[in-house]
DNA sequence: ACCCAGGAATCCA
DNA sequence: TGGATTCATGGG
């Protein structure tokens, strides 16, 4: 059991800005999944607890050694008002370090398509590919590997309701197994990891910035989705119609802090609106 | 019936 | 290079 104590980390804020698609309530808290792993995680008055199989690995999944005070003081400090309210609602939002297979498959589903819906195609796929496993008495199933997906075809996605994202998700699957390394890609800087990203059939600017930011921990990329288009023009008074110009936009603003004070506003802008 | 969702590929000028 | 169109699906 890992034990937390941190005003900078709630395990509502951390699962529900919108980074991860496989957890579900459980008892005081949450039951999430990751890989093949899974772990029951809860925040009562400012400590969190996690209990797992793998204490290690959940140790850096939910990235316990970055301070995150220094990245609220720098929101809170950054000028720009929808930032501070946003990092005051979102106090306990951290950027979890994922695994990029899962991130890419994951983003691929996520596209133009509805938080709820694509938990649904997730959830479905993992009990359809992935294997069985179970922890504290819930059953839960591994996130499917490439091969798994690859050999389901795309036929299977079709006739599972993953639309016409069925065809993208066989074609990276492909790719993977044809020897796309995304682990060697760790070592490039990040423009040029999002420039091989990019050359993945189905992966466009936003879910490469999504595999980039959430996979590979770069938190110097900065996702443009239909949400932060709309915060961009109605808080930044933004009129850029370029998704491309608008991540440019917030990167040269927020630098290394651009997906922190990303998921700040997201997690904020969709709360505001339910 | 319409609109929209953590968009990307494709076509067209 | 930039803009419009097309692509499935289901919840509101």
């Amino acid at each position: 059991m890992i034990e937390y104590e941190s005003k900078f980390f709630n395990a509502k804020d951390v699962l529900e800005c919108g980074q991860i698609f496989r957890f579900r309530p459980f008892e005081k808290g949450y039951f999430v999944c990751a890989e093949d792993k899974a772990c029951y995680v809860y925040t009562e008055e400012g400590r969190t607890v996690i209990e797992s199989d793998d204490e290690e690995y959940f140790n850096n999944f939910f990235d316990l050694l970055t301070d995150y005070s220094v990245i609220y003081d720098f929101a809170e400090k950054s000028g720009y008002p929808v930032v501070v309210k946003a990092a005051k609602l979102g106090k306990g939002v951290r950027i979890l370090r994922q695994n990029k297979e899962e991130m890419l498959f994951s983003f691929i589903v996520s596209q133009n398509n509805h938080i709820p819906r694509i938990k649904g195609c997730i959830e479905r796929m993992s009990r359809d590919l992935g294997e069985k496993k179970s922890f504290k008495g819930e059953t839960f199933y591994s996130f499917p590997k490439a091969e798994s997906i690859y050999k389901a075809g795309e036929k299977y996605f079709a006739e599972n309701a993953f639309g016409y994202r069925a065809g993208y998700m066989s074609a990276c699957a492909e790719s993977v197994l044809n020897g796309f390394d995304l682990e060697k890609l760790s070592s490039l800087p990040t423009k040029e990891l999002k420039k091989q990203l990019l050359t993945l059939h189905g992966v466009g600017p936003k879910v490469a910035d999504c595999i980039s930011l959430f996979g590979y921990h770069r938190t110097d990329s900065f996702p443009v989705d239909t949400w932060i288009e709309k915060l961009y023009r109605e808080d930044f008074g933004g009129t850029l119609k370029d998704r491309n110009k608008i991540t440019d936009f917030f990167l040269d603003t927020f630098g290394e802090n651009s997906g922190y004070v990303q998921q700040y506003i997201f997690y904020y802008k969709r709360s505001l609106e339910q």
